[in-house]
DNA sequence: CGACAGATTGAGAACCGTCAACTAATGTGG
DNA sequence: CCACATTAGTTGACGGTTCTCAATCTGTCG
């Protein structure tokens, strides 16, 4: 994919790769840090839709329609591949593995979008709660980030809030009711009893994910 | 795509084409009827990801996956292209103008899972429920399913509460609420007042929806 | 007619949101 | 160095939305 980067992309924490309604003409890789993707809503709502972690791709979507439907934000510093859009044709003709896997990248990525789909509509704050902070630490430690169970997750409650559809004060206080198993303190989460935590999620402890790389 | 075809599938409403775990050598494409993609939890919950209209793509991420993620089940009787997942490599290779609209489909449906995260977490009953009928009616006059504001909608309200997270009975209370505004009788959905409909949905009423046909 | 699926409605309880107050950590300016 | 402001996290009280349970009603089909 080399020959098709059009450079690297440092944001800080806090800043905004693009927003909704944008008009988008790179996608990117994320290097370092994390971040997530983010859909505000007329009532001034905010849901966060996907955390965004070192290898994951960012943007497809926005670069291929006319416009972006949701934002990126850096929740700590970043450094990003940068890709033009318009080399995208190119790249199809030239490597059909590479539009194989991007294709795959994005079937993966609709796999994770059904999964929190459910958990939003199924489950009750306390299995959503544990079912993301399973998820999130099974993701971190795919990509080396996690030791000893714990990882780097440089995100506010709030952002846990709005990714879950709880209130900041509920969310507050169910973490604070998981707290036998699981502490997330100055940006960093610690799975202490993940069969506990797989249980209240009703998540299946022993299941591979499949998120291949690129 | 013709030439990738491997047959025509016909399913009775409330059949199911493939279910969660199932291995998946196929993807199809929606001609008639109208069905729906589902997840099941461990607990018995039942989540609708997304409703099946004509001219959408099933099941590519299973196929491309060691095994399905979600259902699919029909709501009235279908017909559909049915496509040898084998064949996705060679397709590749020999057209870059498809493989390029494989990703442009995968991308807005992943916009549209994006949507419905959006809406789980941030809208309450009333709104949800706008959203959705808003958004169906939509998609069914997009392809000229609908007549005077009128479409076939071939669901039952178990269905609509498991798509929109909500309890068979709100369900029902929140539709009686909006009895005003829309009509759901016997499979058919009238819109009597879009432009109240998207206020309460918080949809802006003169948004172009961007979802070309393959 | 009885059986059944789907829709409808009411009552009570549980969950979650809002409001408000308070703590702790950090930074800034005088 | 201290006063003050700011941000993030924490906790309690209260109220509203939504869930569960249960009963009733409707139309269809045998």
């Amino acid at each position: 994919m080399m020959e098709f980067r059009a450079g690297e992309v440092r944001i800080n924490g806090g800043e905004t790769l693009f927003h909704e309604g944008d008009k988008v003409d790179f996608f990117y890789t994320a290097k370092v840090g994390q971040g997530a993707r983010v859909i505000h809503l007329p009532n001034g709502g905010r849901q966060l839709v996907n955390f965004i972690f070192p290898g994951d791709t960012i943007g497809l979507q926005a670069a291929l329609a006319k416009e972006a439907s949701s934002s990126v934000v850096a929740a700590s510093d970043m450094l990003l591949c940068k890709f033009h859009k318009g080399n995208l044709p190119k790249l199809f003709r030239q490597s059909a593995r590479r539009a194989y896997s991007l294709v795959w990248i994005a079937a993966v990525e609709e796999h994770f979008l059904g999964e929190t789909i459910a958990t939003l509509g199924q489950r009750d704050a306390m299995q959503r709660m544990a079912w993301a902070l399973c998820r999130i630490s099974m993701r971190l430690s795919a990509v080396g980030l996690s030791s000893d169970g714990a990882s780097p997750f440089p995100f506010k409650q709030r952002d846990l809030a709005d990714a879950l559809g709880l209130s900041l004060v509920h969310t507050n206080k169910t973490l604070a009711r998981l707290r036998p198993f699981v502490r997330w303190e100055k940006g960093v989460l610690t799975i202490l009893d993940p069969r506990a935590l797989s249980e209240i999620a009703m998540l299946d402890y022993d299941a591979q994910p499949e998120r291949p790389l690129l």
